[in-house]
DNA sequence: ATCCAGGATGTAT
DNA sequence: ATACATCATGGA
C-alpha cells in the first residue's frame, strides 16, 4: 500500500472527513472502528476505507493534514472525490447570513460536498426512500459484499460497489433479501436501465439543473427529491436543494416565506434564500438539524 | 402497538 | 395537475 499526506493548511477552509462522509451525502465509506460520537477516548480521527475504480483507499484526518493509504496514489482522486480544493471559506461567506444557517456551517467547519460515482449515488439515493441515514448505509454496505468485486489489500478484503450489471443480475427477488423492501423492483429497474448503457451521467447530465433533474426522473424510484439529490452529489449541480423532510420543516419554522404549495417553486425559493452555492447550504442545514438543535 | 424514516408510484379525480 | 392509498423494514 502507498501512503501520502495532503497538510489540512493546502485545502482553502481546512477539511473534516468524518462529517463529509457520514452526513448523508454518500454512503460509500466505511468506518474502521468504534463510532467518535459514542467513543472518544482516542487521539485522532478514525480511518475510513473505500474503493474508486478498483483501488483501495483508506483515509483519516490526523491534527494537521489528510492522510491516505492506497493501492495506488490516491492524492488525485481525494482531490476530486472530496472537492478538497474548492474554496470552503468562499462557500461559507457567500451563504446565506440567516441564524441557523450560521449555526449549521460554525457546527461542522471542514464538512465539503462530495462528488459520488453516479451509479453509486443513483442507487444510494433510490433507497433511500423513507429510511434513515444509518440504513442507507448498511444497505449499500450488504450490496457491496454480496455484489460488488472483492479486492483483496493489506490482507484484507474490500468491496467495489456493484456493477449496474451485477445489480441488474441479481433481481428483485434477492435484492428484497438485502432489506430492500419495496424499494427492490426500483433498484432492479434502474440498474438494467443504466447497464444497457442509453443512461450514462454524461446523457442526464445537463447544464441547468431543470432539464437534469426531468431525465433523473425517468429512472425508476427516482420523483424529485431523489433527483436533487443525485444532481448535487455525483452530477455537480451545487445549486440543487433537495427537499426532505428536515428541509420541509427547516422551510416551515426558519423560512416561510419560501413555502410554496409545490416542490419545483418551494426548492427554487429556498435556492434564492440560500444562495448560489445553495447544495452547499443544504447539506450543512441538513447535517445540523439531525444532531444538534 | 403505533408511528416514523433524506419518497415514489399507481390510480382516481 | 392534484389528492390519496400503498409500498417493506427496523427501531423507538
Amino acid at each position: 500500500m502507498r501512503t501520502g499526506s495532503i497538510p489540512l493548511a493546502d485545502l482553502p477552509g481546512g477539511f473534516d472527513l468524518q462529517s463529509t462522509v457520514e452526513s448523508g451525502q454518500t454512503f460509500r465509506w466505511e468506518r474502521e472502528g468504534p463510532d467518535p460520537e459514542t467513543d472518544r477516548a482516542h487521539g485522532s480521527d478514525a480511518w475510513y476505507a473505500t474503493v474508486f475504480d478498483g483501488e483501495v483507499v483508506r483515509a483519516r484526518r490526523s491534527a494537521d493534514a489528510l492522510e491516505w493509504e492506497s493501492t495506488t496514489d490516491a492524492e488525485p482522486v481525494l482531490r476530486a472525490r472530496l472537492r478538497l480544493d474548492e474554496d470552503l471559506a468562499a462557500v461559507r461567506e457567500g451563504a446565506s447570513d440567516d441564524p441557523i444557517v450560521r449555526a449549521a456551517y460554525e457546527r461542522y467547519p471542514g464538512m465539503r460536498l462530495v462528488d459520488d460515482p453516479f451509479f453509486d449515488c443513483l442507487v444510494s439515493f433510490v433507497c433511500s426512500a423513507q429510511m434513515r441515514v444509518e440504513r442507507i448505509r448498511e444497505m449499500q454496505a450488504t450490496l457491496r459484499a454480496r455484489y460488488g468485486e472483492p479486492i483483496e489489500a493489506d490482507g484484507r478484503t474490500y468491496h467495489a460497489f456493484p456493477t449496474p450489471a451485477a445489480l441488474a443480475a441479481a433481481g428483485e427477488t434477492e435484492l428484497r433479501e438485502c432489506g430492500l423492501g419495496y424499494r427492490a423492483p426500483y433498484v432492479a429497474r434502474t440498474a438494467e436501465m443504466v447497464a444497457s448503457g442509453e443512461w450514462t451521467a454524461a446523457d442526464v447530465r445537463a447544464d441547468d439543473l431543470e432539464t437534469t433533474r426531468e431525465r433523473l426522473c425517468e429512472f425508476v424510484g427516482v420523483g424529485e427529491k431523489v433527483a436533487d439529490c443525485v444532481a448535487l452529489f455525483s452530477l455537480g449541480h451545487l445549486e440543487a436543494v433537495p427537499l426532505d423532510t428536515w428541509i420541509r420543516r427547516a422551510v416551515r419554522e426558519h423560512f416561510p416565506a419560501c413555502a410554496r404549495d409545490d416542490y419545483a417553486s418551494t426548492s427554487r425559493a429556498i435556492r434564492e434564500a440560500f444562495g448560489p452555492l445553495a447544495g452547499y447550504t443544504q447539506t450543512y442545514v441538513f447535517h445540523y438539524l439531525r444532531h444538534a438543535e
